[in-house]
DNA sequence: CCTCCTCTTGACCATTTGATCAAGAATTAT
DNA sequence: ATAATTCTTGATCAAATGGTCAAGAGGAGG
């Protein structure tokens, strides 16, 4: 067998410093122009980094791109998971839906990421969607459902309660350059969290009769 | 004065149908690529139109996406125009709430089309977010106050309430892969109509004491 | 029919951009 | 020290892409 050229196979200090630095820097870049406007110039740029040299680390622009959101996918996730099947469920779904704000506000860049790649088809991470956050929401709606059924809250179909919940959340991470633009002035976060709890969770309390 | 080449100054039948054509190619591509992923090329080619011949229309790619943009802004702010200050609250929040479900089934990519121009700092329609959207829902929302003033509605922030809506009603069409992806199939939209209906104004109503 | 204006296109150009390569610098292991 | 491996980069390439141009085809009015 011929010598050929093989990527190292172990992860060097060096390694694990400049991969970070580079996705740092792609999350900036691909989150603000999309996968296509990125380009691997301002990736490079941005990491303090020369183009072959970012290209020794991530052969393809659409390498970086993928371990980008990989990176992110699972932490996505986290806050519905928790979603606790004994607990209250007003106060379990007020928990999610405040972790969900929070993460829109320190992390706004990472959702306008997955914005932009489900907004485009979601070509990357179909797999992601129709496994793990399908079988994951199945089952949360599951308990929705049991609560519903227990009497505890208001009747309503949970999947889209779900998605509810994502887009009002995700939508001052993703939109909030209209947000602000609406309101005149920066988006103050503990108003928008306190109001999106109440808007959403004033309607699940059960009436007395 | 030099004779000049200049663009044509009426509007003829070929350039009305033309211009059409190239409008409806673009929203195709625009709204699936992005302003930077699409290509003049593809938008040529779905027109059935040569590329010079396209840029003979239009003299460059921005001057298409502007167009559009401009094209679908107005029809975007005419449900929210229509909220009757006279009419019920629940009435006219229902119905503001089914036209904009009913926009994100009936035109979906015009939905996706502004989702990314937002999503990547809304470059292009910036004037449109400060001046007229600020302007008309600073005027809804004085409605939806003075009907919570009233005693006609539960008490909610007018603007976040109306983030909620767009939000929520907008979910469906831009990430309309996501929803399809975790339900397992075609969204039903009446089924979604009925289930954010439910969420979002169940809250709204005025609880008797 | 003829003229003027509109419409259409093949060929072409300059720039951007993702990616490669060879060669040298730095680091690590022996 | 020195050999082996990893890291870095200037130069370069091919393809993609936005846009131009000159020349001809087509249509409308006189």
């Amino acid at each position: 067998m011929p010598h050929t050229k093989a990527k190292p196979v172990v992860n060097t200090r060096i390694q694990a410093r400049n991969k970070e630095l580079i996705l740092a820097a792609a999350l900036d870049v691909f989150s603000a122009s999309g996968f296509r406007g990125a380009t691997v110039d301002q990736i490079a740029a941005k990491s303090e980094m020369s183009k072959p040299n970012l290209l020794y680390y991530f052969r393809r622009k659409e390498d970086i791109y993928v371990a980008l959101l990989e990176h992110t996918l699972s932490d996505w996730l986290e806050p519905l998971r928790e979603l606790n099947p004994e607990g209250d469920p007003l106060t379990e779904l007020s928990r999610y839906i405040s972790a969900k704000m929070q993460m829109s506000e320190a992390n706004p860049k990472a959702s306008r990421l997955f914005a932009n790649e489900i907004l485009h088809g979601a070509p990357m991470i179909e797999k992601f969607l129709k496994g793990p956050l399908r079988q994951l929401v199945a089952e949360k709606s599951l308990v929705i459902q049991s609560w519903i059924a227990a009497g505890k809250l208001a009747p309503v179909d949970p999947h889209h309660l779900i998605f509810a919940i994502w887009a009002v959340t995700q939508h001052y991470a993703d939109f909030s350059v209209q947000v602000d633009a609406v309101l005149g002035r920066r988006e103050d976060s503990k108003a928008a969290q306190k109001a999106v709890l109440e808007i959403l969770l004033r309607g699940l309390q059960v009436k007395q009769s």
